[in-house]
DNA sequence: CGATAATGTCTTGCGTGCAATCTAATTGCC
DNA sequence: GGCAATTAGATTGCACGCAAGACATTATCG
């Protein structure tokens, strides 16, 4: 109440969580690393310790900086999971004999046939659902990430909208 | 190699990054946060503690379990936060007198005005975003939240009605 | 060639998220 | 009433995620 902005009549509470576009993706974030933690649980993975492992698996070896464009993530992040990951035996991390500023990440034979294991991740997670719409889904979030992705502090700085 | 199941010739490798759902909505929570966090660090806030006080501004006051079923996020994560929120003066937390296990949080004065500086942070957020398609996106991520949380294990779906 | 800027990573400090465990208060059941 | 089961929060321990700063290496420019 004491309200004293303009009601125009169709305007709406604009900060009505139900009204965010962010709450959902934030909620979903939370539910699906919850679901996925007993599944990973089982390969010794965390959720953002699985992301890392599928980008590896995909190309390999890596620097932590191609690393963390892919993921949208920064070393203060990744440098002490990829620590956890060297100490778990999945990969190794050395420095770049060309550039010694660059820590290239290689996986292990572990880390490789670990693959094996997660083969049937996707399988599990998705159990019960039925894919339709999930792809247009998945599409659409996708856009967003590109566009937040050209926003962000970290990769540019320009404002003009 | 790897003949892991019947192919059916459309069959593609399932670990592809760019093949998961969970992936672009952990990728735009991480960069909606990241966005957030300045325009909310003006107010004095996380993204988790605006989540909280747009629950509490549009119902006050509130248990800490309801804030916890609204957000899907539980005591290890609410307790802490919440008296965080309470040492900077937006909300009081107090047990409730008739069952002596809940905890009942209101909105200070100060919590209350907050919210006339929060009334342009949608809008700020939204800046050059057209907002074709938002809804939609809305739609189905919220959709996939409810899919999600009867999955949950924590699912506190104390539904009271 | 030397000063300087840029780059890539590491470190620190703080605030989440969550599983697991604990405690106190209430409910159920007899 | 008495006592086990349930419930609501708090606590603990760990792993992110990020801003800001520190640091060494490389690129750039005079």
């Amino acid at each position: 109440m004491s309200d004293a902005g303009l009601t125009l009549g169709l305007e709406e509470d604009p900060l009505l969580l139900d009204r965010q576009i962010c709450f959902p993706l934030y909620a979903a974030t939370n539910l699906l690393g919850r679901l996925y933690g007993p599944v990973l649980g089982k390969l010794n993975l965390t959720y953002p310790q699985y992301l890392v492992m599928l980008v590896l698996w995909e190309q390999q070896p890596q620097t932590i900086g191609a690393l963390g464009a892919r993921l949208y993530l920064d070393s203060g992040t990744l440098t002490p999971l990829l620590k956890r990951m060297e100490g778990a035996g999945l990969l190794s991390r050395a420095r770049d004999q060309n550039d010694e500023r660059r820590v290239v990440v290689t996986l292990t034979k572990r880390g490789k046939t670990l693959r094996n294991q997660a083969l049937h991740v996707p399988e599990t997670m998705a159990n019960g659902y039925n894919a339709e719409g999930v792809d247009a889904l998945r599409e659409s979030v996708r856009d967003l990430v590109s566009i937040l992705a050209q926003h962000s502090t970290r990769s540019r700085g320009s404002k003009t909208a």
